[in-house]
Order: structure tokens, then C-alpha cells, then sequence
DNA sequence: GCATATTAGTTGCAATCGTAACTATCGATT
DNA sequence: AATCGATAGTTACGATTGCAACTAATATGC
């Protein structure tokens, strides 16, 4: 319509969510045909099994960029289905560390597969170079958003 | 918690979608203060605007990667607005082309200065050679999603 | 040591979303 | 030309979301 000097196509958020939604939605649907997990959960439940520690509600929020009140609805789901605890911090009582069960941890590990299957699809179809690319251009994003003030509503 | 052979940090839907919504979420406060417009609604606009011809609700969809419902309601708000007008095709009457007016011109005009304000801070801080790697690794993916078939529930 | 601010997490409620079903139209098949 | 399937877009309705307000606990300033 107009096209003076913005290029909307060169527009990262634009261009992120594009991307992300697309390859996330393909994945989303797996997951919740076989587990009836929604996209919160799943990435609740993967962020604390990818972690070697248990995480705090707030940590999980800033590692997957969700808001809180989302974490907070997912971790009542996970831990309703027996795949997390949740254990009071001794010296902070607000504090909760969440820690994934055995039955949470198989469920991960399943999960992962599913993961890990897409991911080499994912790897074929973008092809190496372009993967490589992208994993370059995401560190520096992630660096980035390091140094951000963090959006209102995570 | 287990740790073997998938990393989470290394997965696209995940990681993409944490990139994504992060930096979306903090543009998103600024055009959400000013202008009152949601995420669907900014996504039509600009999808309209930074296109040099009209497109269908489907199209707009399409290079968004927006469920057709969102679109629908985006383009109803965005009428009502007067922003947009529809125009029935005389081929296909199924088809409606969505064109913005002056006042929807004007809009995405100013919208686009934010835009490009907001991309000049994402440049310098992330920095020319992580936003080159971005721009090859996005083209990849782009290239990857044509060929693939579109998640269910776009 | 008390008042005030801040932080972790939850929840009520209004707004938004997505599924499925719908209307309307078109294309293809016979 | 009647039927069947596909496509564009809308909408009712149940599910999900996010804002704002809340509880409960800790940290800070005086």
C-alpha cells in the first residue's frame, strides 16, 4: 500500500512470530493429540527437565517467556497429573521449587523423542547452514534480550 | 532433572518462540499504549500496509502465520475503525480484497516509525553480525515452511 | 522495630481465543 | 444441471488468557 523506507519483512518481531508460530503449532499438535498437554505445560514440563535442578515457578516463566499467571495455571495441571511436587523453600517460605516426579520425568523423556524427531525434520528441511545461521543469530538475541528490561507481562 | 541427549535450548519451536515472544511482547506494550490495537489487529495492519496491493483475509493469514478466526476479527475491528475497507472480488464473490484507507495509511505510517525506532534499539543490541545471521537463518526457515505443509489451526 | 516497598505465587473476572459448525459460493464430476 | 467436495469467511460457545487485585512472606528505610 504505501512501502516508504519500513520493511515488514525485515521486522524481527514480525518475522520471529512468524516463525515461531509456524514450527511450534506443527510441534503443538503433536503433543496434544498424544498427551493432551497444552503449549503452557509442555513448555513448563520441558523447561524443569531441562534443567539439572529444580527451578522456581519465576524461573521457569523467564526461561520460556511465559507470564506468570500461565505458569502458575500450568504447574497446578502438571502437578494435578502427578508429574511435579512442589517443595517450600526452607529460608523463603514465598518461594516454591518445583521438581518433576519419576512418572514426569518418563513423561519428559517420551516427549523429548517426539522432540528430537522434529527437530531432525526441522534440521532437513532448513538444512545445515541455515541451522547454523539461525543458532548464531538466536545466541545474539539471546545475549540481547540478557541486557532488556524484560517486557511488561512475563 | 535427566539431561540426556536433547537439549531444549537447542530446540527451534522453543527457542524461536521464547526469542518471539519476548521481543513481540515489548513492541506490543508500545502500539497497545498509543493506538489501543491488539497483536491480531497491528499483525493485519501491517500486513496490509507493507503489501503494495490488496489481499484476501486467507492472505493476510498466511504471511502472518494467524488462525483465519483472528484474522476475521482483526479485519472486523479494523473496519469499524475505518481503516480498511473490503471490496467483494467480481470473479469469486466468496473472496473480499482488504484495502487500508488514508486513515488506516496514515496509521500504519506512524506505526511503522515505532516499528523502526524499536528495530534501530533490536539492531544496535544485538548487533550487525547476530542480526545477519538472523536475516540468512529466518530465510532458510522461510524457504523450509513453503515446502511445508502448514500446522493445523492456521 | 515499625512502616513501607518489593517479591512469589494465586485467583476473580472480563476479554480473547480456537474448535467446530455454519453460510455462501465456486469447481468438478457425472 | 444436480450432486458432491472444497474454499472463503463468520460466529456460537466453551476454553484459555492476562490484567488487576489479592495473600503471604521478605527486604528496606528510617
Amino acid at each position: 500500500m504505501v512501502a516508504v523506507g519500513f520493511e515488514l519483512n525485515a521486522f524481527l518481531p514480525y518475522r520471529l512470530n512468524r516463525a515461531a508460530e509456524f514450527v511450534a503449532l506443527r510441534f503443538a499438535a503433536q503433543y496434544k493429540a498424544r498427551y493432551q498437554l497444552t503449549r503452557p505445560e509442555w513448555r513448563t514440563l520441558a523447561a524443569l527437565g531441562s534443567n539439572n535442578r529444580p527451578m522456581t515457578a519465576t524461573e521457569v516463566g523467564t526461561h520460556s517467556a511465559m507470564h506468570k499467571t500461565k505458569v502458575s495455571r500450568a504447574v497446578a495441571a502438571l502437578e494435578k497429573r502427578r508429574w511435579l511436587t512442589r517443595r517450600e523453600d526452607e529460608g523463603d517460605r514465598r518461594i516454591e521449587h518445583l521438581e518433576l516426579t519419576k512418572a514426569g520425568i518418563r513423561a519428559y523423556g517420551e516427549l523429548t523423542e517426539l522432540a528430537a524427531r522434529y527437530q531432525a525434520e526441522l534440521d532437513t528441511l532448513i538444512g545445515a547452514a541455515g541451522m547454523q545461521a539461525l543458532a548464531t543469530g538466536l545466541e545474539a538475541v539471546e545475549r540481547a534480550i540478557g541486557r532488556f528490561e524484560p517486557p511488561p507481562s512475563i
